[in-house]
DNA sequence: TTGACGCCCACTAAATCCCATGATATCCAC
DNA sequence: GTGGATATCATGGGATTTAGTGGGCGTCAA
């Protein structure tokens, strides 16, 4: 499976370009499309990222009638593709960043990827600083129970 | 299952490469990547190491939505996939140790694996001789009651 | 014609490969 | 059991390749 970690800055030149990380090209070299998938996150200033695969099974499990029984869920649904961008490598392994997805997470000259698993977002730099500073506050407030648990515990909240 | 056992010091060289214990690599022989997984330790000078199959396994658990109810739980796990880095081994059987993680072990020119079962730590070698001798203290003084116990008794974790 | 885009090349620093060496451990013959 | 031959391992260094970045040029469309 793709599995995205790590944290690697880069670069936007003036044509709007940056590269892609060689790690993430490699473990994206079996899919079909050579390139690579970018939506707006949400509450962030970033880009979730991916490969065309995942796009492929998110589509197909859209047409599955079981999974939304609510219609207004399923345009919810449905507009991530509306919002998405596909993006090819160029023959360097770099894409260019389109202006509305850009100007969304408010990427300048410089962006940092940052790996999530199956996905990866592509932040703002400066955001993901912060963003970053206010998890670690917050896990030494909690505890790191869950860190590293092959089946971290099913929390509930209400629960004490 | 993998199986991480002993002490075992080695070197860093000033390219920053490490050599992973040969019984360490023929306990990852098995698995599709090869290499380690490597992410800084919450409060030790050391960095938490594994396969990449775990790793797996990890992000898997991620993408089934019934296991995070909370959302800030959700980022705070995928933030392991940020902090962990993916190290191949050379045709020696070394890896490089990236800074970031490099200075949050504080490891200059030696460190020591120090097995856990089915992970291992990489340890700044002072750090680690300190940490066994408090150990030591705590267990003559408290008695080995734990030791060897296939079923250790289960202690409520610091629960809220 | 002007700008956007794809394709190509170039430069530099860093990562990777490859080989050498000494030390240790393992094996095998006797 | 002993001793010599062989293989394995940790480690160092040089050579080669690759990655990230910047820029040029032709093509196509507005």
């Amino acid at each position: 499976m793709a599995l995205f970690t790590s944290e690697y800055p880069f670069k936007v030149d003036r044509k709007g370009r940056i590269s892609v990380p060689a790690d993430y090209r490699t473990v994206l070299s079996q899919e079909s499309y050579p390139g690579i998938v970018l939506i707006p996150a949400r509450g962030a200033l970033a880009l979730d990222g991916f490969g065309n695969g995942r796009l492929e099974s998110l589509a197909e499990a859209l047409d599955d009638p079981e999974i939304y029984d609510d219609d207004e869920d399923l345009e919810q649904a449905k507009q991530l593709f509306a919002e998405a961008r596909r993006l090819p490598f160029d023959g360097d392994g770099r894409i260019v960043l389109p202006p509305e997805i850009r100007d969304h997470a408010q990427i300048q000259d410089k962006a940092i990827y940052v790996g999530g698993g199956s996905t990866f977002r592509l932040w703002n730099t400066d955001a993901y600083a912060a963003y970053k500073a206010k998890l670690n506050e917050n896990a030494t407030a909690k505890g790191q129970s869950i860190r590293l648990r092959l089946a971290p515990k099913k929390k509930k909240r209400t629960e004490g």
